[in-house]
RNA sequence: GCACCCAUCGACUAGAGGCCUAGGUCGUCACCCUUUCACGGUGAAAACACGGGUUCGAAUCCCGUUGGGUGUACCA
């Protein structure tokens, strides 16, 4: 690897949400370039006019600071090599074109879509490889120069050599070789004026400096003809490292319709942006040791990309949930009362009330993947009298055992000080001894008393969040 | 079809010739803790795709097979 300070890019285009694999590619690129000390770019690729959406550039660019990449250099960032939005760029890539153009590294192609399609057709009809025939790569100037001034539209393609080979090297497969009668004559300019990805990425690649590439491996097979641009326009190239891609549990690449594949909807189902990173970050690399909870800066000065694996990975929701509890319950009180606040409102608490919002939510954060799970354990909280749900419970509570533990449980609740789930739980004790009622006779009547279920939380956690007045309501209530 | 990439437990992975009777994590199961649920603790089941080489010795190197993936657009 080179010694000199990297200039790495983040490039997505605008066409809706963030793709958690897209998160994945930024967070390699933002790492390495922290790791080293380099420089990270956020470049949109815009040059889709039927793909582009309004305002998506904006979300992406929100959502990634969401999840705490910054960018050194970006549109809204500004910096030397700009502009970072490709739609700006339209007469960087036309000086480009004329140079590949002037130099008969790139010819014009007046083949209509409708042409392209039907020769395609052909090619498969005949099991022969679909292609471009290249009829336009033959064209002589007299009948170029008829056809422009005939005002018939055109793309500009890129002259392939039509024999030998090409070499390049990736950091993370190694060295790949490619023959160029396997290369398609590709597009560079589309009719509309506009490059395709292939023109505008190597382009901007070299004016922004960049020093690493590193993308999904979906661009692999097409690195060949950005390799032949940067020769064809006497450029060095940049290295680069093609990461291994984000499955489906079937293994086909990462997609919609086999469950979420939009950061934007982590966010929203309330995963934590540290809980994403972390999990989004070993998928595809290691710390080469046993450790796996790290933090944004662990992983920048751990992350390397000869570490990063060849094959695919699996973006498996279980784990991620696992690591979204483990950041859950190491968050500060406040931070979880607030992430929860929609749930404890909707069971009636008064989140304005700080205290009482932390006091709830810290009960039950080791039960909690995402902040919704506390929902279910609220039900105890609301403020309409329990009513049991069946004649086994009712029976339950009024077995005489039962009364006898409903009364000393009253009578000791009245005076125990303070009211929290230890000094309850204690006291819960010493019924046991002074009834003599114990295990499932004991806490049952109290549970179905105080709770109105026969499961729940801990007896000293739904006592302690009920308080002492509404717990001797409750008990008072089942007394009759 | 063709080109390219890939191949260790269900999943993420460790493993760069002997440390491997293959380790860790998630998930699963069992037991413990516990009135229940969850947490936590302990433990278990669970993998080197196959076939040839190379080597004293292969999960590790080479070749082939098989399987999977990506690409094959005037999308990125």
């Amino acid at each position: 690897m080179s010694t000199i300070t990297p200039r790495v890019r983040f490039a997505p285009s605008p066409t809706g949400y963030l793709h958690v694999g897209g998160l994945r590619t930024a967070l390699y690129n933002y790492l390495f370039a922290r790791r080293h000390g380099g420089t990270v770019i956020l470049r949109i690729e815009d040059t889709d006019r039927g793909r582009y959406v309004e305002g998506a550039a904006e979300a992406l660019a929100e959502t990634l600071a969401w999840a705490g990449l910054h960018f050194d250099e970006g549109p809204a960032l500004g910096g030397a090599h700009g502009p970072y939005v490709q739609s700006e760029r339209s007469e960087i890539y036309a000086a480009h074109v004329a140079r590949l153009l002037a130099e008969d590294k790139a010819y014009r192609c007046f083949c209509t879509p409708e042409e392209l399609e039907a020769s395609r057709q052909r090619q498969i009809a005949e099991k022969r490889d679909p292609a471009y025939d290249g009829r336009c790569r033959r064209l002589d100037a007299e009948d170029i120069q008829r056809r422009m001034a005939d005002g018939l539209p055109f793309t500009v393609r890129l002259k392939v050599p039509r024999m030998g080979q090409l070499q390049l090297r990736d950091l993370i497969r190694g060295d790949i070789v490619v023959q160029y009668d396997t290369i398609d004559d590709q597009v560079l300019l589309k009719s509309d004026g506009f490059p395709t990805y292939h023109l505008a990425n190597v382009v901007d690649d070299h004016l922004m400096e960049i020093t690493h590439v590193i993308r999904g491996e979906e661009w692999l097979p097409s690195t060949p003809k950005h390799v032949l641009l940067y020769e064809f326009f006497g450029w060095d190239a940049p290295e680069f490292a093609h990461l291994p891609l984000l499955l489906n549990a079937d293994r086909s690449k990462l997609s919609k319709r086999q469950g979420d594949v939009a950061v934007e909807d982590y966010r929203a189902k309330g995963f934590l942006p540290e809980a994403l990173v972390n999990f989004v970050a070993l998928l595809g690399w290691n710390p080469g040791d046993d450790r796996e909870l790290f933090s944004r800066d662990e992983l920048a000065q751990s992350f390397s990309l000869d570490r990063v694996s060849k094959a695919g990975a699996v973006f498996d929701v279980e784990k991620l949930k696992w690591f979204n509890a483990q950041y859950l319950r190491a968050l500060p009180p406040a931070r979880l009362a607030d992430l929860c606040a929609p749930w404890l409102r909707a069971a009636g608490i008064d989140t304005d009330d700080t205290a009482r919002a932390m006091q709830v939510t810290t009960a039950f954060a080791n039960y909690l993947e995402v902040p919704a799970d506390i929902a279910p354990h609220l039900g105890f909280l609301s403020p309409a009298p329990i009513v049991l749900a069946s004649d086994a419970e009712r029976a339950a509570i009024a077995a005489p055992e039962a009364r006898r533990v409903l009364t000393a449980f009253a009578t000791r609740a009245a005076d125990i000080e303070p009211w929290n789930r230890e000094t309850i739980k204690a006291m819960i004790k010493s019924v046991q001894t002074e009834t003599g009622v114990k295990g499932k006779a004991l806490f049952l009547p109290l549970r179905l008393a105080l709770s109105g279920a026969e499961h729940g939380p801990d007896l000293g956690i739904i006592a302690e969040l009920l308080g002492r007045a509404r717990t001797l309501e409750r008990i008072r209530a089942m007394r009759g």
